[in-house]
DNA sequence: CAATCGCTTGGTAGCGCTGTCAATATCAGT
DNA sequence: ACTGATATTGACAGCGCTACCAAGCGATTG
């Protein structure tokens, strides 16, 4: 014969309705859709939830209406501090909601993002937030079948899975060496350290913009797999230099980078910005108060976390965004390490 | 009547039992206890389990077995690198395993995390990983009657609430302090930010150094509740110069303090290590590359996380760790920033 | 050869909640 | 007063899995 496993102390919701004088069903809409309840019973109902201090099970209700209330966020990094800022955003975000988030780290292999995807959709996400415009041609393909808002984050292009929040990596590049060529700079390198498609991007707007000016040449580039640091930008910097002396300014796709080359020229007693100028990228808090103080690419990564949380509840709530992709631009933080005015 | 809700295609436990010729409850037992098998079926299940691309219904699973399988974090700040750090280890031990992850946020208040800590236990996690040891005591009476592993991280302590893993703060800041001594330093002042708990424990370690060599001055000591950045470092570097002019060492009780500290003596032509000497906390990797480098305290934050989590498995998987408490140490860098002798 | 033991396997029921539909109550309109 | 429409509420069954108990079976023992 089976079990009886009747658990004694536990508050359910058959416990509440009982309390409330109403039946289980009526109880649970009360958490679903309280404006399906006459107000005199939703206030039976609250009140006997709140004596008894009722908590939901979670997976009952996961069990039986055969979809959860958590939102998958995929990120490649989890050391990175920029996904740390939109990581702190999408959590603010969802802060007080009835949605809650797992978490997973990609490692910048688009091959574990699969199989992390693959992971998630089995347990039925509410929704999803991923990284970037590169995924495999699976990934895409289970994403365009599976029936949640999904957010596409960190940068904007075509042909959207669902919805989309970010900003154009080439265009932010194109801009940062505009900046530096209305400075008067000419010679102006690129640091890249791991190139993924993002920085790729990244790459592309500065080979634009250096073409347009006639100012492109190869032996201004060095890139590298390896994953950034800021001993890595003084690494890069010192072969940027090793293969043409003869530059005046860098742009480095991030700020570890930038940072690093500014330690390299100290080194080198080469002067920031009189003989180098040093742009970096993202903008992260150290940039303004180093000495001299970095320029760099401001991009708007709290808020790129917030929103796309924002984007996800509201599809679920009904109230679809009228815009699917929301480009939040960037702007260039003109400052000490580039100002040199010819 | 009642709905007819059967799912067509969808693969379920009873889909794999019938294909591999077994009761469900036997294909049941293979993902949990597949030693209870004998050989036979449990190749027979596995096959089958492939065959038909089965993937568990982690809610039925949670509902009928009265547990999850996954394992709460919570840790005070999603931006501080140092979490990041732990938070990677953390994942790195749980990938692969049935386990996953549930983190929470609770932005150094004690308060969030009693509020968190209620709500995770309210699903019955697997384990429990928290920072610190300072909980209110309703969380710590709350934690003590749960039953199952919990491990608290980033420092140790007495009395641990069941498994506890970290470094003395107040020994490292002291370590910190000798070092600086013995390079022959004398006013060594004291900079510190979001003055948490392991914070006040380093002061404390700077305060029994200092006294212990007579050297002790309130005067040298500027602190703040705002979170740290690099910005503040420097703002407090000039607070404290303004304090004790003739200071001729900083202990900053993280490594962006330092840093900010280091371009405000930039900024000052303050020469370090001859006029001043500049020692961190935590070692995060700018350190080692910085011009000149910067001393710092070493703490081995991935490993805490990865620990941590092994400490939980184990315990879920019935190997108890011998020793319920870890101190994993710390070891000061010297570095150019403090290498005077006199 | 019967009794006992341990290992493997299966049957049954139920974990706590919600989807579906039906029933009832309420209300406006004629 | 009666009809039809709308708002509220309830009954029932079942979501997919596992706890509990029992049964089957070969091996061991005296």
């Amino acid at each position: 014969m089976a079990r009886k496993r009747i658990t004694p102390g536990k508050i359910r919701l058959a416990e509440v309705a009982k309390l409330a004088g109403v039946s289980p069903i009526t109880a649970s809409r009360f958490f679903r859709n309280p404006e399906a309840l006459s107000a005199g019973k939703r206030a039976r109902v609250d009140s006997a939830a709140k004596e008894l201090g009722y908590v939901p099970n979670l997976a009952a209700r996961a069990l039986a209406s055969q979809r959860t209330e958590v939102i998958g966020v995929l990120i490649p990094s989890l050391t990175n501090n920029v996904f740390s800022d939109v990581l702190r955003g999408i959590y603010d975000a969802l802060d007080g909601s009835r949605y809650s988030i797992q978490l997973a780290n990609t490692r910048y292999s688009i091959l574990q993002e699969e199989r992390l995807l693959r992971l998630f959709l089995a347990q039925k996400p509410a929704g999803l937030i991923i990284t970037g415009i590169n995924q495999t041609a699976d990934s895409r393909r289970i994403m365009e079948t599976v029936d949640c808002p999904i957010v596409q984050i960190m940068e904007v292009g075509p042909s959207p899975i669902d919805m989309m929040i970010g900003f154009s990596h080439f265009d932010a590049a194109k801009a940062a060496i505009a900046h530096l060529l209305a400075q008067g700079y000419r010679r102006i390198g690129f640091l890249g350290a791991r190139m993924d498609p993002r920085v790729q991007r990244r790459l592309d707007g500065y080979r634009s913009a250096m073409t347009d000016a006639a100012l492109f040449d190869p032996q201004l580039i060095v890139t590298t797999a390896i994953p950034t640091s800021v001993t890595l930008g003084g690494t890069l910097f010192a072969d940027l230099l090793a293969k043409a002396p003869d530059i005046d300014a860098v742009f480095c796709v991030n700020d570890d980078l930038a940072l690093g080359a500014l330690f390299e020229c100290k080194r080198r007693h080469v002067a920031v910005p009189e003989q180098m100028a040093i742009v970096g990228f993202n903008d992260l808090e150290f940039m303004a108060s180093s000495e001299p103080t970095l320029s760099s690419v401001r991009t708007n990564r709290y808020e790129m976390g917030r929103n796309a949380a924002v984007m996800v509840i509201e599809t679920l709530e009904g109230r679809r965004p009228a815009e699917p992709v929301v480009d939040l631009g960037f702007s260039v933080m003109e400052r000490q390490s580039s100002a040199r005015r010819n």
